[in-house]
DNA sequence: GCAATATACTAGGACATCCAAGGGTTTGGA
DNA sequence: TCCAAACCCTTGGATGTCCTAGTATATTGC
């Protein structure tokens, strides 16, 4: 992604979708392909922070997570759930987080089924680590005003609440 | 992705960020999330939509922008700059493509570096169905409002122009 | 004109995501 | 009580994205 594009491209696809007799749906076709590019460049921006930690995305917001939990554990499937990702993504994160000593696999002490996630002290710390340096580096600065953040987290709040992601408010 | 969850986990970690002392990047920290499960829910719909075309979304991109192309074909690195992704995803579409008779590789004219993609037939084919399906299914009911839709167009835009993405406008 | 630099594409590898399927554990109804 | 259905996690496979190199072709500069 090198040198800045002349135009829009998604300004053009835009007018290609309303030159083709689409304009009723071009604009929500740009806001939605917006909002996958802007994703993008989020995402890349987050785990150029998150490199020197050695962590990606996936494997922070996990440790996040098990951050904020009361006892420090959590089952898989509920972090799955909370994380709204395929339980074997979780899986996989966990295994690469336990291989580098960041969280420890523990039976479920009643459901044999369940298999706990716990954070070590390491885990821990890296964690305080990576949030402060996200803060610092990503979200203080993050290229949406005050106002623009205010309303993003509205619709999007009702978006994914009307796709189902969560019942309240 | 299941059962909906009792509570928004993103206005959940909102309320933790300020809990911990980081209210002033409390409210970005949950905008930029909202933004990063969005993409993940459009997503979703998007190669639902495509499957039975046997289409992803990269493809589909890729088949979308050569069909609006005046010649009907592009050079790859043009393709990888209007996508803006990696050279070595569009190689990757390609490959795909290619193998399922959608489009063509052939050498430029004047640059023996440069290989063009072109449409086939097929492709052209399946290019307009498969936009015809997205527009149907997906963009006619985005789930946004009319003003929210124009509001994240111009926000995102700024956002992507100020990423660097492009110069105009 | 020729060597050094730049550009274009591809190969290989690391990660993430999802789906489908399999094995173990619990729950619940006959 | 006991077996079927439900649930939890993992494995294996398909895709996509990026990065790092490597090969081939163009351009530049001396």
């Amino acid at each position: 992604m090198g040198t800045p594009l002349p135009r829009d491209p998604i300004a053009d696809a835009q007018r290609n979708w309303e030159r083709h007799g689409w304009g009723d749906v071009a604009a929500p076709m740009a806001a939605i392909t917006a909002i996958m590019r802007t994703q993008q460049i989020l995402l890349a921006r987050i785990e150029t922070v998150l490199k020197p930690f050695e962590l990606t995305f996936a494997r922070y917001e996990l440790l996040a997570l098990l951050s904020f939990a009361r006892s420090g554990a959590l089952p898989m499937n509920k972090a799955s759930a909370l994380l709204q990702v395929h339980p074997t993504s979780v899986t996989n994160a966990v295994d690469r987080l336990e291989k580098a000593g960041l969280v420890a696999r523990s039976p479920h002490p009643t459901d044999g089924r369940t298999t706990l996630i716990e954070l070590t002290a390491e885990g821990r710390t890296l964690a305080k680590k990576a949030t402060a340096a996200l803060n610092a580096e990503v979200f203080s600065n993050s290229g949406f005003g005050s106002d623009d953040v205010d309303h993003l987290i509205r619709v999007l709040g009702t978006f994914r609440r009307d796709a189902g992601d969560f019942t309240e408010e």
